[in-house]
RNA sequence: CGCGGGGUGGAGCAGCCCGGUAGCUCGCGAGGCUCAUAACCUCGAGGCCGCAGGUUCAAAUCCUGUCCCCGCAACCA
């Protein structure tokens, strides 16, 4: 029995789970549900990614703590995972406790093998907003082409360059202007290990041969550059304990959340953490998509190396998901989130029909709209369920026959191909599976066909021959269920129920021993079709959630409005329509204004209604505005207001202004074109 | 000359590593069956495997060149 532990990369806390993430969490899933109907043992650890600029910087706006808001994703991302079907042994956080510990443990192991060093890194800096920019957060001109609004480290026009070389860099945090500064950083002084990790990646099957190739002929044809693993303050992170004012980067802790959440789920069943990551006889298996190649395939064993801890028996890499041939794109609304998916959809057609379309290739995985309805139907309903669906019925009243039949070597020919499906699971060739189990399907139904026991069943002479027939036909489906049984669990377990078995119970040992004498329970539909519309209609929530998205954010970044106005002035209670319509609002002319000589917030104007009604009003705005600067404008009063005595007269309305107060104050002022008089509506 | 992947009947893909009559699913045409979720079964039409060279008795498969498409591009999650 092989004992192994797989992860998948952590999703990042700063975004909800869509279709193209679970290319991954599927195909991680499926792995490792394969490997324990295998009889192995395999673990499923994954954790959020929590930390970094990005997190800290949205939930700055969005006025919350970072672990507010990577406590409510984590919720989120667990949701969708758990819809999906995907189980993992552990679900962790890199903001732990026990993340840090390892994290402390292999920093002090770099240093002790003198890998770190310091070097000064000029940066821009946002003064207004108080932090160093990343890359991403910087907009200007390109130094190359001269295009404007570009980002801070390369252009349409295919330039790459320096933050700190852009011309009229924008802060896209603050609008501000940001400064060059200089700080000093942490570096891994990755050549080093470079000798290491030649033969890491090239020797022993560590990664698949196109991408060792794709390092040695792109990084490991020259020296390696040292690593930049420290941002200084403030930083939502890990501060570096010999380093003060400095955290780890981002990057440096994500994959040490691997080993941290392995420790959470240790401490929680019992286990011993050390028996998974310092022990050779345990496999590490890591799944991640081909963008973060270089951080699971060079840093990453090269820390592991320095501090002694398991070092992956296989990076698995996987592409991209495009959508009908294309980028998935919000405007079509082919970007779907997992929980938009789930509203519409059964989790098991896109299990399948991923599945299908995997190879254990670096390729791109295409998702067709009408391919994956054709598939899922003619495959899944149309071959697969339908074996049941046509036989349960027949054999419900006598159960399966006593002794399995004679049927021509199906059920052996069947079985014979646990090995081949085995192994296709094993190197992530799930469409090798999926084409080997229908194999199996069409010849199942053509001997349906041929035996038709819709027939037999008028014959009462003939009713053995029919129990027969449909016990052969149900174990096939069987055999089908069980090799598919990683890729549609939900399903394995409902056919367990059919046929009065439990699922958690079979191994792939099971295809090989036929199931007879068992009684059949009624048969129900196993798996509805996959309906045209239903897509059409997730799509069109898609695009609604995305615009709606696109333009908050549009507004929100274009504006930066902050929160604190409605903070301080919590919003009113509801109002009727007829309260408001007691009170009425008019335009009205100030053609006076002076001070009040005793009144330290007073201003006394001299309002027209127009047609020569006017009305004395005094007003509290004497700390920002000067009576000259407000005679012959248009402002709203409050016209209906009862009248109030005050020391200085009798005031006869309010001019309304929104603010703060103090020299906060802002006038209403209608657009061109309103008469005094006017009622505002 | 940045890197990687891909170009196979109308669509989506397998085959390519280990050369030997081009395969699967959908779609299309004809027929059958009627147990089943308009499902299933049979037969058929449709491809000179992007293009051009080369190696070989033989190339989708190996080599060279070329065109087109997609994705990625360390310091950015």
């Amino acid at each position: 029995m092989r004992k192994i532990l797989v992860t998948s990369a952590l999703p990042y806390a700063n975004g909800h789970i869509h279709l193209g993430h679970l290319v991954e969490y599927l195909q991680t899933d499926i792995w490792a549900r394969a490997q324990r109907l295998r009889g192995n043992r395999c673990v499923y650890i994954c954790a959020d990614d929590t930390h970094g600029t990005a997190i800290m910087i949205r939930a700055n706006q969005e006025n919350r703590t970072p672990e507010a808001l990577i406590a409510d994703m984590s919720a989120a991302h667990q949701r969708d995972f758990a819809g999906m079907g995907i189980r993992f042994d552990y679900y962790g956080s890199t903001n732990s406790a026990e993340t840090r510990l390892y994290c402390e443990e292999i920093w002090r192991a770099l240093r002790k093998a003198d890998l770190i060093r310091e070097k000064n890194v000029s940066q821009l800096y946002d003064v207004k907003a108080g932090t160093f920019l990343a890359d991403r957060f910087v907009r200007g001109t390109c130094p190359k082409c001269g295009r404007t609004d570009q980002y801070g480290d390369s252009c349409q026009c295919g330039a790459t360059y320096s933050p700190t070389q852009l011309v009229n860099p924008v802060s896209t945090i603050s609008g501000t202007t940001p400064e060059v500064r200089d700080a000093v950083h942490l570096f891994v002084e990755l050549e080093k290990l470079h000798a290491f990790l030649d033969d890491w990646t090239q020797n022993n099957n560590h990664l698949q041969p196109e991408m060792a190739n794709y390092l040695a002929g792109h990084f490991l044809n020259d020296a390696l550059y040292d690593w930049d693993i420290s941002r200084p303050a403030p930083y939502f992170g890990f501060e570096i304990p010999d380093s003060p004012g400095n955290y780890w980067y981002v990057w440096f802790d994500a994959p040490i959340g691997y080993i941290g959440s392995t420790l959470q789920w240790c401490n929680a069943n019992g286990e011993n953490v050390d028996d998974w990551w310092r022990n050779d006889s345990a496999e590490i298996h890591h799944y991640i998509g081909k963008d973060i190649t270089y951080f699971h395939t060079l840093f990453w064993p090269a820390m592991l190396k320095t501090a002694n801890f398991t070092l992956p028996k296989k990076v698995h890499i996987h592409g991209f998901l495009t959508v009908n041939g294309e980028k998935m794109s919000k405007s079509t609304g082919t970007f779907i989130l997992a929980s938009t998916y789930l509203k519409h959809l059964n989790p098991a057609f896109l299990r399948y029909y991923y599945a299908s379309k995997m190879t254990g290739r670096v390729d791109d995985l295409d998702l067709s709209f009408a391919d994956i309805v054709s598939r899922v139907n003619a495959d899944l309903v149309g071959n697969l369920v339908n074996l049941a669906s046509r036989t349960a019925k027949f054999a419900g009243p006598t159960g399966l026959s006593a002794a399995y039949p004679e049927d021509g070597g199906l059920f052996a020919n069947a079985a014979a191909k646990a090995d081949e499906i085995a192994e296709a699971y094993e190197t992530n060739d799930f469409a090798r599976v999926t084409r080997l189990v229908m194999q199996i399907g069409d010849t199942a139904n053509k001997f349906v066909e041929d035996s038709a026991p819709w027939n037999l069943k008028k014959d009462p002479e003939k009713q053995q021959q029919l129990q027969d027939v449909c016990t052969i036909a149900l174990n096939i489906y069987r055999q089908m269920v069980i090799y598919l049984s990683p890729i549609l669990p939900e399903l394995a377990r409902a056919t367990a129920e059919l046929l009065d078995e439990n699922a958690d119970s079979w191994r792939l040992e099971s295809v090989k021993t036929p199931l007879v004498g068992t009684k059949v329970n009624k048969f129900s539909h196993i798996l509805e079709r996959m309906d045209p519309v239903k897509i059409d209609a997730m799509i069109a929530e898609s695009q609604a959630i995305n615009e709606a998205e696109e333009k908050q954010k549009g507004l929100l970044a274009k504006w930066n409005d902050g929160p604190e106005a409605l903070e301080n002035e919590p919003l009113a209670e509801e109002c009727s329509i007829d309260d408001f319509t007691k009170v009425d609002l008019r335009v009205a002319r100030i053609v006076e204004a002076r001070h009040v000589p005793e009144a330290n917030k007073l201003l006394q104007l001299t309002l027209s209604l127009g047609g020569g009604h006017t009305r004395n009003v005094f007003a509290g705005i004497k700390s920002a505005y000067k009576p000259e600067d407000l005679i012959g404008r248009l402002v709203i009063c409050v016209a209906n207001l009862k009248p109030r005595q005050m020391k200085f007269g009798l005031s006869e309305g309010m001019v309304c202004a929104a603010g703060a107060g103090g020299t906060e104050i802002f006038l209403l002022e209608p657009d061109e074109g309103a008469k005094p008089g006017h009622r505002v509506h």
